[in-house]
DNA sequence: CATCCTGATGAGTCCAGGTCGCAATAGTGT
DNA sequence: ACACTATTGCGACCTGGACTCATCAGGATG
């Protein structure tokens, strides 16, 4: 109904490798620049941002305030405009854990697979294998391609399985 | 960080049967009774919209004005309040397809499990079959409970992956 | 059936989390 | 160094929903 319901992942998305060493940042503006887009001190700031992270997960507000601590300039959107194109580009992806902002990480080509405990809140990266079987059972039967990312699977974790009952 | 990160499915949520006939708002209302709750006409109408969509998906904006056609002084924040009330029975649950507004069903115990296509956008429910060993494995490797709603998980349909390839 | 107590309501305001339009700025191939 | 155009930063705006609070109305009681 509103703006984008079906704008994610378009079929160009190129998985990149990309490795999380000082050289990742050059390597990531010559992909951009392949695509006709330029290398800029914001895009080169959000992914050493993105880079100190170390794989982490981090919601947009901390990323933009990551990146105004060293370039008090660089407005929020802009923030929010690389991170698009950095997951266009398949080198980030966000995943929604709750009903928050979502969250980022530097994936590469390796998307993760959440598990939110929606009575303590916590959220944990599950096992790919448990994921990859349901994937391909579904696909067998239906066809429909799963993506493990996007959207965390939401229960009750082990240890509030057994304090609360 | 915000308000409410863990509130959704408090223990004490309690599934109970629900049938779609006339007599399930009366049903429904003496529960809220023996809870302390009143049995006030927005309730019901909210009841009767839900019931009119014959458990089909619907976003909230749709379930408003679905009851204010009937009911047009019944406000937007009742609605929402009164789906959150039928959501802790364990009556409706809402899931989210996608960056859009969740959508609410009346579910009785049975929750759904949705695949959203990233490409046209299109939501299907699936088999619970699948999602239920999945379930099972995850359970048994960390305790983790699994539940099938509240997040749809992506993927591209079958007719995207052919289409577009 | 009149009263009272308190849960529920509706109108309006506020908030988070982005998104968008646009004039100004700054990469980059030549 | 230039020109061309992708990007930026700013601020206004938008959606979906949560909150406040004075008022209203179920329904248990007498």
């Amino acid at each position: 109904m509103t703006r984008q319901q079906a704008s994610a992942a378009p079929p160009e998305a190129r998985a990149t490798e990309i490795r999380l060493d000082g050289n990742a940042i050059d390597e990531v503006m010559s992909l951009i620049r392949e695509r006709g887009g330029r290398s800029t001190t914001p895009r080169r700031a959000v992914l050493e941002e993105l880079i100190r992270a170390a794989g982490d997960l981090r919601v947009a507000e901390q990323i933009v305030s990551g990146v105004q601590a060293g370039h008090p300039n660089i407005g929020d959107s802009t923030v929010y405009r690389t991170l698009d194109l950095l997951e266009e580009l398949g080198l980030v992806s966000h995943v929604h854990l709750g009903h928050g902002p979502s969250h980022w990480y530097l994936s590469g080509n390796r998307r993760r697979w959440y598990l939110t405990c929606t009575h303590c809140g916590n959220a944990t990266e599950a096992d790919p294998a448990a994921f990859d079987s349901l994937a391909t059972d579904v696909a067998g039967r239906t066809g429909f391609v799963l993506d493990a990312g996007h959207f965390a699977v939401t229960g009750i974790c082990a240890s509030c399985m057994s304090s609360a009952g």
